[in-house]
This record gives C-alpha cells, sequence and structure tokens, in this order.
DNA sequence: CTGAAAGCGCTAACAC
DNA sequence: GTGTTAGCGCTTTCAG
C-alpha cells in the first residue's frame, strides 16, 4: 500500500529534527536560510505532501465544507455547485457534495456525516420535505458556521442567499397576465419552503394588482417538489380536471416545470394549446423543447459564489459573527 | 466553538481508561457486560460520536471515495453519480465529488487532492482532454485503488466499467440507415477517449455492413466533448458547409447531442427537416424537445453501483488483487 | 537557530 | 477484564 513520505522521513534522511523540518517547510522566520534551502529541496525532490489528516487533527480543522442540496441532477444547483467549487478550490477548499433527493431523513443523515467528518462549515438549500430545523440548529449553536443558499431557514441565525422569488413570481405571473390569461394556476413545490411561500406571495401580488381573484383550487402544492412523478402527474390532473379549468399555470420550480411538461405531453395536444407555462428553470434546454416556456432563471453560479464567500468569511474569521447578511438577487425573465 | 465529546471524557466521567472505554463501544469480547453497557450508555446519553479524523490517523483510512467526473449537470454522471452514492453510502462510505470540467490540468488537480486527502479509492471517468494517464498510474502503482467507468484508460490495469459503445453506435447509425439516409456523419468528443475510439467503430461497423463508404470529411471531433459551445458549432458548421452536405448525424455524446441541436435552433429550420439526429444521451427530456433526437442510453445509475462495488472489494481486499474486471454493459435505443 | 517533548483522539500491543 | 503505553503525522510550546 500507499506509504507517502512523512516529515520524519525527511528529518531521518537530513539528519535533522521533525520540528526543525515542520518549521522550514512553512513558518521560516527563524530557520536559517541554509537549512530551510535544504529541506525544501529534499521535499520537493521526494513529492513531501504533508499529510492533511494529521494535520486537521492537530490543527482542528479540515479545509473542506459540505454542501447539501436536492440532488445535483437539478440544473439550479449544478451551476451553483460550480460557484461554490469556483470560489473554495481558490481558497484551498474540498467541497464535499451530498444529495437528499428531497428527503428530511437523508438531510438529517448527510448533516451528521458531515459534521462528524469535520467539515469546516455548511452550505445548504433544504429539502422539500424539512419542517424542523433542529438538527441544523444544534450544530450551528455548537459553533458549526452553516449559510443558507436558496432555500432558507428563517429561523437559524446567519448568512442566506437567496433569489428574488417574490418578484420573479410576479414578473412570470404577470407576464401570463399581460398575455390574456385569467385563470392562471399555481403548481409548488412543498408549502413550507421559503421558496414556496415567497413565489406564491409574488404570484399573489400579481393576481392583485391586476384585479384577479385568488381561486384556492388553482394552487396546487408538491411535497416532494415533483421528485416524484405521480406526484406532478396528480397534482396537474386535478388541475386539469376543475370545472373552471385554468387556461395558465405557473410553475415554481425547475423539476416540477419539466414534470409537467411532460404531464402535458402524455395527454392529448389540445390540452396544451390552451394551456400557456411560465416557470422558475435554469435549464439550457428551454429554447429546444417543444412547448414554449417562460422561464424564470435564478443567477444559480453567483448564488453559489457568493454563499461560498460568505461562508469562508464566517470560518475564517476570528471573532464570532454576530452581524448577518441577508443578500437577495434578482432573477431574469426569459419570455417564450 | 463545537468541541464534541471524546473517549478521554467518558473515561473520566466513568472512572475508566480510555481503552476500555474504546474497546466497549467497539469490540466488546473481552469487556465485562456491565462495563460495556455503562459506557454504552453514557455514550448513547451525551451522544458520542468518535472522531473520523482519529480514526484515520491511526487506521490509515478514511472510509471515504473520491469521484472524479467532467460534470455533475451531465444527466449521465448524475445518474451514475447516484448508483455510486446508493452503494457507498450503504456500507458507510463517503463519496467526494469533484469535476474536471473536461480539462487535463483540472483533473490532476482533482486527483492530487483527493489522493493527498487520503481517499481510499478513486472512481475516475476521464476527462475530454487527457491522453496522458500517468497521474492516475504513478498512484495506482503506489497502492490506491482506482475503477474506471465510461471513459476508460487501457494501459491501468484495474477494475473498468463501460457501456457497449461499439454496439450503441452500431444501432444508432443503423437507425439512421434503415430510415434510408445514406451521408450520415459523425460529431464526437475527442478522439483519443475510449468512448470516442468504440463509438466510431461502432458507426463504421454500421457503414461497412450496409455497404456505405466512408468519408472522413463526415467524422468531427471536439476535443473538449462540447464543453465550448464554440466548438460542436464549428464542428456542425463544417459539416453543412461540405459540397456533399450530409442528411444526418451520430453524435457520441450528451452535451454534443444538445449542443448540436441549439446550432440547428440558430440556423434556419429548414435545416433541420433534411437532417435527422441520432446521438448518446442520458437526458430525461428528449421527449419534451422540438426536435426528435433518437437517443443511445447508457445504464448509467447501475454502471455507477457495479463501479462502485468493484472499488470497495479492492479497498476491502485482504490480499492484493490481481484479476480485473472489464465489465461491459449494454445501451439502449430509443427511437425517436 | 534548532531539538526535545507534549498532545490532537483514537487503537492496539502488552502487561497485570 | 482492565489499565498502561506507545504511536499514527503533524504543530507548537519550551528549553537550550
Amino acid at each position: 500500500m500507499f506509504e507517502p513520505a512523512t516529515l520524519k522521513d525527511i528529518a531521518i534522511a537530513l539528519g535533522l529534527s521533525t520540528s526543525t523540518v515542520s518549521r522550514a517547510l512553512r513558518d521560516t522566520y527563524e530557520i536559517s536560510p541554509k537549512t530551510k534551502k535544504l529541506v525544501l529541496e529534499y521535499a520537493e525532490k521526494i513529492n513531501y505532501r504533508p499529510n492533511p489528516i494529521a494535520q486537521s487533527l492537530k490543527e482542528r480543522r479540515t479545509k473542506s465544507i459540505g454542501v447539501i442540496v436536492s440532488e445535483v441532477a437539478n440544473q439550479y444547483f449544478s451551476q451553483a455547485i460550480n460557484g461554490i467549487e469556483s470560489i473554495a478550490y481558490d481558497k484551498g477548499y474540498h467541497v464535499i457534495i451530498t444529495q437528499t433527493h428531497e428527503s428530511y431523513e437523508r438531510e438529517m443523515i448527510n448533516t451528521q456525516h458531515l459534521a462528524s467528518r469535520g467539515v469546516d462549515g455548511l452550505l445548504i438549500s433544504l429539502s422539500a420535505e424539512t419542517k424542523d430545523t433542529g438538527h441544523l440548529s444544534a450544530l450551528h449553536d455548537k459553533g458549526l458556521p452553516i449559510v443558507f443558499f436558496d432555500r432558507i431557514a428563517e429561523e437559524i441565525h446567519t448568512h442566506k442567499i437567496s433569489a428574488n422569488n417574490e418578484k420573479g413570481a410576479f414578473e412570470a405571473t404577470e407576464h401570463l397576465i399581460r398575455a390574456g390569461y385569467k385563470k392562471i394556476a399555481h403548481l409548488s413545490s412543498s408549502a413550507h419552503l421559503s421558496i414556496s411561500i415567497e413565489r406564491l406571495r409574488g404570484y399573489t401580488k400579481a393576481l392583485n394588482q391586476y384585479g384577479i381573484a385568488l381561486n384556492p383550487d388553482y394552487i396546487k402544492n408538491c411535497p416532494h417538489g415533483g421528485m416524484f412523478q405521480e406526484e406532478t402527474e396528480s397534482a396537474v390532473l386535478e388541475l386539469l380536471n376543475l370545472k373552471e379549468k385554468p387556461d395558465a399555470i405557473f410553475v415554481a420550480g425547475d423539476r416540477l416545470s419539466m414534470g409537467c411538461l411532460t404531464v402535458f405531453k402524455s395527454l392529448n395536444v389540445d390540452a396544451l394549446n390552451d394551456m400557456a407555462i411560465a416557470g422558475f428553470s435554469n435549464s439550457d434546454m428551454l429554447d429546444l423543447l417543444k412547448y414554449p416556456l417562460t422561464s424564470v432563471r435564478q443567477p444559480a453560479f453567483e448564488m453559489g459564489q457568493i454563499a461560498t464567500t460568505m461562508l469562508l468569511q464566517l470560518i475564517e474569521s476570528k471573532r464570532p459573527v454576530t452581524e448577518f447578511e441577508n443578500k437577495v438577487l434578482d432573477t431574469k425573465l426569459f419570455l417564450r
């Protein structure tokens, strides 16, 4: 097996002590130039790398951050992850990605796992099932830095970054209204998620502003964010079977938007022609779709970058941070 | 900061030695039932978790595996990752995902990073740029278990799992031929990748078998697997500008298939009607596309599972493994 | 300027 | 059955 060189190997080879070698390799300001040179050259020659596990044990940090998302197959999240990596790697941090698949239980397991593996901080977007955030506040109270992105926990006092969901939802709904639709339904993820609440608010606001009455039957939630297609399917069918059938749907999520189109596809095409859709999506393929989908796009990459910058700031701060930011970024509407 | 309980804390609280506590918590067969019970209950009560960093340092293993893929946004890879996780988590292993974005340099950096962080093994699908696999064979020679999936390095002697690319390519090409197309081009990732070689072989074989001459001008490679849209665009334009314009394209990759459609979209629609496409893709959205794309789908989830099973077998094997498997799974053709 | 020694949390001979 | 001790690889007082 794979036995990398250690400090001790260098020390023995050079007739020095491990502490001298250790200092020569990093510290410097009290080591003679000649030993330093000697050590550095030898280390270079044998391609020495300090054992990060030993360093972690000693220094009580792992130079790694944990990320918890619903699923990497979701375009929004894969773009956010790219943003996260771009910052983290620059600063010498490793990124450990985990997926909840919208399950509360998985979220708890992943959280535990990451915490016990000693990540220095956590970047999380809550699962659709998550109502209770006790698993997170427990860790947060013990001092683990956490930053929320996209799907926020209001009750935990830390940095947060999200899209302007209300405004984005407003604009999408407004677009439908201006296009002449009056019976606009709303298909959303689980009702308690921050993004669902905000998007619902934007939808409601747009209806109000244009003098359209809110019809409670028009609002459908998918408790698993459409992770199971049956969920989306039955929600859409319920809408289609209403006596007063809606003529448009504002969909509050990437996976739901696709799920919704899939349901439409499986039905007759007529159902489509008089049913417009606008929805949140970060997919790059929307222009290639058979059905025009007006989309609200979040600045995912940038959100990932900002979340990571915030987290590293918490991690590397000398004194406890007490002022927290709640950053909100604008979405962009793409008409189709 | 976050200071979890240690063995010592338990030992002091219970008036035992750390070794007794350590044994009580795990070993057992020589600890008296009563102390065992005492320790277990107390540990449970204070919610004790062993420090994995210390365990790793001691036991020279981290119970984590590294994964290197091009990008998680690629459906094939996100599905494979789900397969990987499903096995790894079951066996108590943590999964660290990294992306190369098809860059050789990133691949080397990620490999180094994962190795130095002490992953117990590596699951890798080569980047499009990678020609030299010295960075991997160096680690492999030192004893790091590595399993290749999808994009294989022939020269490294270890377990490998891939799709039957040749057969998949053959079937897709054959489908185009039977549909009446005769001037079939081939758009592929970088020429040296195992998947490119195999898919080219399948394409060639189908042409041969149906008595169609191979036209070298019809074969275009994208050295970055279409990671940059310009690359795909210029390749497709070159095909379209040939005096003897092809009437169909067989595309050898997920990203390339989408890139190709995007180029088509940006051109006039007529270019589409007389240009059929068949290609490798694991996207779930193909049925929703404006353009019918006959697709070759790989059993991504299963491949991830098998690769992980193989890797864990290498990692946990008592004696050095010398017999290696080269598993090949069938693809599935979806006509559109 | 350099070395000896302690210790991070855990496991495993080796006593007794 | 349980305690003592050493040691994984590294950093960091504390002495010289």
